[in-house]
DNA sequence: AATCAATTACGAATTAATTCCTATATTCGC
DNA sequence: GCGAATATAGGAATTAATTCGTAATTGATT
């Protein structure tokens, strides 16, 4: 099994890759607008933290016009696992269960329990 | 609302939080001892690290004999929590359904799911 | 083609986390 | 009490992440 080519993302990379998840493809320009909607930060700061994703390979990007087009190269999924992993191993002592029965514990509606359960019976027949 | 007390905890810190909430109490020598088993580092930096906890407030400790005994200050429960919260929030869109979803989509065994079928049973009741 | 605005590139400063060296203090065995 | 062993304290060095100033480049407008 060969470790990953991909870092994992930063706190401030996650920021940017939602975005990026959510609009498909983006300028720097675009994520920064919505960057701001949550936090402030300076243009060349998510510029710069843009660049070190490229080189890092968190996102690619199309260079052929002046203002680069930024696209997401890891799935939301993968990310969401990855951290979703680290989290049961450090914290929930590996078993995904219990991580499962704190995050219900607190506050979710009957509509999404059922949803859960369904779930829960399609993974059960297997 | 009050914003918390309590500093989060580094992914260092969790570490040796973990020893102590196994432990219950424990000496800088003692959670070294374990830390060994999973990482590499000298006893000073084990050392240093538990004293940023006592003075962040994430651990407590009796220094009325010339070695120290250290205690946790945070419950294991409410720093699942706090992350959970706080990877719901950035990275499932604030539906802790969804990161369940993503959780369960893993590996879990039918006894697992048995559990967590149950509780689900018990939050619908309320 | 000269100017202007927007963009990228580069590199340095800052902040946070980690690591460990060295000095000092305490306890234990003799 | 003295020396060895073990502990804490303090601070400096290192590494990682973030932030942003400044320069160079590009393209658009005239």
């Amino acid at each position: 099994m060969l470790k990953s080519k991909v870092q994992k993302p930063t706190e401030s990379e996650i920021e940017i890759l939602s975005i990026l998840w959510d609009k498909q493809s983006a300028t720097v320009r675009q994520v920064h607008e919505e960057l701001l909607k949550i936090k402030d930060a300076g243009y060349t700061t998510t510029l710069k933290l843009m660049q070190i994703m490229f080189e890092k390979g968190l996102v690619t990007r199309d260079d052929s016009n002046k203002t680069h087009i930024y696209q997401p190269a890891v799935s939301r999924e993968k990310t969401q696992k990855q951290f979703l992993n680290k989290m049961i191993d450090s914290l929930f002592s590996g078993s995904s269960a219990e991580l499962v029965l704190q995050a219900l514990g607190n506050k979710t509606s009957t509509e999404e329990l059922n949803k859960i359960q369904n779930l829960i019976e399609e993974l059960k027949k297997k």
